[in-house]
DNA sequence: AAAATTACGTCAATGATGTTGACATATTTC
DNA sequence: GAAATATGTCAACATCATTGACGTAATTTT
């Protein structure tokens, strides 16, 4: 074999140049890689459990929603997760099919279907957040947990801040 | 129309109950989520542009790493965006035949196909990159500047270490 | 009470991105 | 010359998203 060098790139955190910090002008290409990369491990660990059971990252996204606001209805999920109601029917179908996730009509508004997670529902949840949790433990711990707060706020201000707030903006559903 | 307060659930940073500073034995649901809304606006805003085009975003990891690394191998590239072969022949296939990236044969080992950004290609990899590191940037700046090597060293954190396999970081002890 | 709106579901077609598996071609190495 | 490597390509398929159209039940408006 050649003296093939595969060279560093097949190792994210360590590509070469990317240390420099964020010189004149340039991009901050570190920032933007790790969290190209950190993102995907990040779904990436879930993705594999969430395949035992057929499901994919939609599920996912849903059943942690679902757990995180029980009685939630389908309109406040189709708002968080800015799909629309056919992409959330397919997944949504799987999940109920599954017995993970059961609906009920609202109490005051019999149209509305409130959506809560069953116990098998829960534990798959618990589960895949679990595996998302110690990563981010084992994150805080490295870089001291003092320092927690900080990465909230970094990352909340990566997050466009005209969505929420008023329903003055349209909702794209139509 | 009905009280239909739409809750503050489309209101990503601001979900109830996600100000909870990470529990005893409580998921860290404000990291978990956090990280979600980060990512999706992180990359929904250079979807729109590539969009424009009528690429997607793995033409835009593609551009990313061939600016990153000019003259990369077919070979290394599929290694950093760990896809198979067939699924990055199709998007270079678009760049190539619109004049985003050419390919020279490798002086050495003319089998390889190294890859280059043409002009065009790397006025497109800027325009991304530019909005990626500008969203970035004010997240630095609102946390103050000298804390995003706390934000590197976190996301660095996240990222499985398992794979590279190479001599950069410790070797993982015999 | 009739009409309009809302919440939800569903059928159908399409696109982007990923996968496996098989095979071809050129080049380099043994 | 044979074997291994780097790349390309054809074909079938899965997941997750889209748009557009239509239907049904329940609520609100007039």
């Amino acid at each position: 074999m050649k003296s093939t060098v595969i060279s560093a790139a097949a190792v994210p955190p360590a590509l070469p140049g990317a240390a420099r910090p964020a010189g004149p002008g340039l991009p901050d290409f570190e920032l933007i890689e790790l969290l190209f990369f950190a993102y995907r491990d990040f779904v990436g660990e879930p993705d594999r459990l969430l395949a035992k059971h057929g499901f994919g990252r939609a599920h996912h996204r849903v059943i942690h929603f679902i757990n995180r606001h029980p009685g939630l209805t389908v309109a406040e999920l189709l708002d968080i997760l800015e799909i629309t109601k056919q992409s959330l029917a397919r997944v949504l179908k799987d999940l109920i099919q599954g017995d993970f996730v059961e609906q009920k009509a609202g109490a005051e508004d019999r149209r509305q279907r409130l959506l809560f997670l069953t116990d098998k529902g829960r534990a798959l949840a618990d589960g895949l957040a679990a595996m998302q949790h110690q990563r981010i433990a084992r994150a805080v711990m490295a870089i001291g947990p003092e320092h927690r707060p900080m990465i909230a706020r970094f990352l909340a201000e990566l997050i466009d801040k005209e969505r929420g707030a008023a329903p003055a903006t349209a909702s794209p559903v139509p």
